[in-house]
DNA sequence: TTGAAAGCGGTACCAA
DNA sequence: TTGGTACCGCTTTCAA
């Protein structure tokens, strides 16, 4: 019992009897079809149970109306509110997504890209990767040479159409806003593989530590909640005792927030703590989060507009589209208290 | 600039000068082809820059080497969990995931299984949802008639491979922890569309409390957050006033943490406080969560094995894959006090 | 307005 | 071991 036994519309055709592409035309270009021809057909294609066959089609046209996403950490709520967004977008298009986690290893990063080379998506959205800080990988060029679409989210990329990684402001507004609380010890739990990920908060982090001639206290771990856990920790037990803690996402945040519960701070009275993303879950934490907001779920809308745009009109310019960075003062910061 | 001007295997036969299908049989059964003559097409390959063109495979050998993936609401992080573990098993059998998410509504899922249909993915995962507490509707019952290969994981249809929804004990070994450590008025947080998705768990609380003869606290609300807030408030008071409450899953247990922190209470000092599904993040939250594991990512897993199962064996009775409830007790839940 | 025929880019089955 | 040919199901072109 083959599955692809399947009702044709030469069978149709046959049955309605008509030529075969009497019945295409009937399902698609409705106008060009006499009305009682048309109604003998789909009586036809009721009867038989007639579905099309999108492979055939999707191969004849050359499309896939299928858009590839790729994330780089599937465990990162941030990643779920865009792909949300993407999600809800490419639907209204009538696309459907292709979902691949790289969970942060050049490696997968590489097969897929490879991979989506073969499959030919009609476009890409890739956030956040190895690969992004540095020059475009010779894998992008080659789709885009062949004519992929491609949106990248967060990349330093040249030349690509691309949502802007963090606004330029993020980072320094949430350091101004830790600085006008009194804080000056501020340290900074940088967990994610590769440093040039995060380059524009840690270089925020940078500049306004040095502008203002502040203590660097940086952590470096990995992704997860544990690495997140145990670099809080080695924050905390720093000779500059931080009094505010900024984690380089509000994933990690949680976990800052889990290590400072068990040492029996509060938050915000002994110790202020702040992220970036402002993740849906982040004002619902037992301490709301202070956080930057970056457009979350619209960031996936937007790069599948993009991606419509340019599947319309590929010989556009690229474009860049920003957003702006809204600071979320919650409960998790408060002013410095004085010992 | 056509995307689709690719090079085919037929340019490549004429560069290497062989016929096309030779050029086929190296790319794939490269055992019948010689040596020299492979060398020959590999070359010409590698100067044509020619890359395989998935979907005419595809449409020719009728698979698409992709797994539809439903999932009812996304964010929950359970779902993210399963369907980390559905994209990691895939990849190794070199399938694809396609993520459709419903958002508990009705009619995107009708949608979703039609367009299914349409596709024809190798195989399909679904996820609880509205019409998973009812009888087996049409549009799967099409699909397996097509030769479609269903998994659904949490549901109560007969005769489709599935996971099991929840394992009949993981209600009862809640309640009983809770029971054991001397709460008697037990509240319930059933957030979620419809009942009959969480029948197994409401089941368990109310044949619990009856048996016990413990009064019924229960309060409904929809899958989100807020949702999940205002239940807790109205449980919170209610004349029976709870020493502990259940939420239907750690995610909604997230929102009532957040209740009983901005009440003042303590947890589980004043109150206990449990959910179902260890999610990643129960472990991590301010207070770590008691819950009831269910087998997470691995149901994923274990979902795409059935799916393989089943494509190489279209014959096989329907299977059932049982995960056991581990019970998970974590600082959420204590003692009665006395008061 | 409709039908016949060609072809998309592979794979499968022959025969050589 | 290789090449020729048919064919998957649909869309597209071209005549009728």
């Amino acid at each position: 019992m083959n599955k692809r036994q399947s009702v044709t519309i030469r069978e149709v055709a046959n049955k309605a009897g008509v030529g075969h592409n009497t019945v295409s035309l009937t399902l698609n270009d409705s106008d060009r079809v006499r009305p009682e021809t048309k109604a003998k057909v789909m009586a036809a294609v009721r009867e038989l149970g007639y579905v099309p066959n999108v492979a055939a089609r999707n191969f004849r046209q050359g499309t896939v109306r299928t858009i590839g996403v790729m994330i780089p950490h599937i465990h990162n709520p941030l990643y779920w509110d865009i792909v949300a967004g993407i999600e809800d977008e490419a639907r209204k298009h009538d696309y459907g997504i292709a979902l691949v986690n790289t969970d942060l290893t050049p490696q997968r990063e590489q097969d897929f890209l490879r991979g989506l080379l073969e499959r030919r998506y009609d476009g890409l959205i890739l956030m956040a990767t190895h690969t992004h800080s540095v020059e475009t990988p010779t894998e992008v060029r080659e789709l885009l040479e062949q004519g992929s679409a491609i949106v990248a989210i967060g990349s330093t990329w040249q030349e690509i159409d691309k949502i802007e990684p963090y606004p330029l402001d993020a980072g320094p507004l949430l350091m101004e806003h830790l600085y006008s609380l009194g804080h000056r010890h501020i340290g900074f739990v940088l967990g994610i593989a590769h440093e040039g990920l995060a380059s524009d908060r840690l270089d925020a982090y940078r500049a306004f530590t040095q502008k203002h001639d502040l203590p660097q206290i940086i952590e470096t771990c990995g992704p997860m909640i544990p690495d997140g856990m145990a670099a809080t920790c080695r924050l905390l037990d720093h000779p500059d005792q931080p009094t505010a803690i900024v984690t380089v996402n509000d994933y990690l945040a949680i976990a800052a927030m889990r290590v400072l519960s068990q040492r029996g701070l509060r938050i915000p009275e002994d110790i202020s703590l702040a992220g970036f993303d402002n993740i849906p879950l982040s004002q619902y934490l037992t301490t709301s989060l202070t956080t930057i907001d970056i457009g979350g779920a619209d960031r996936g809308r937007a790069a599948v507009q993009l991606l419509m745009d340019r599947l319309n009109n590929p010989q556009r310019e690229p474009q860049v589209v920003k957003f702006p960075a809204i600071l979320q003062i919650r409960e998790s910061t408060g002013p410095l208290k004085r010992t």
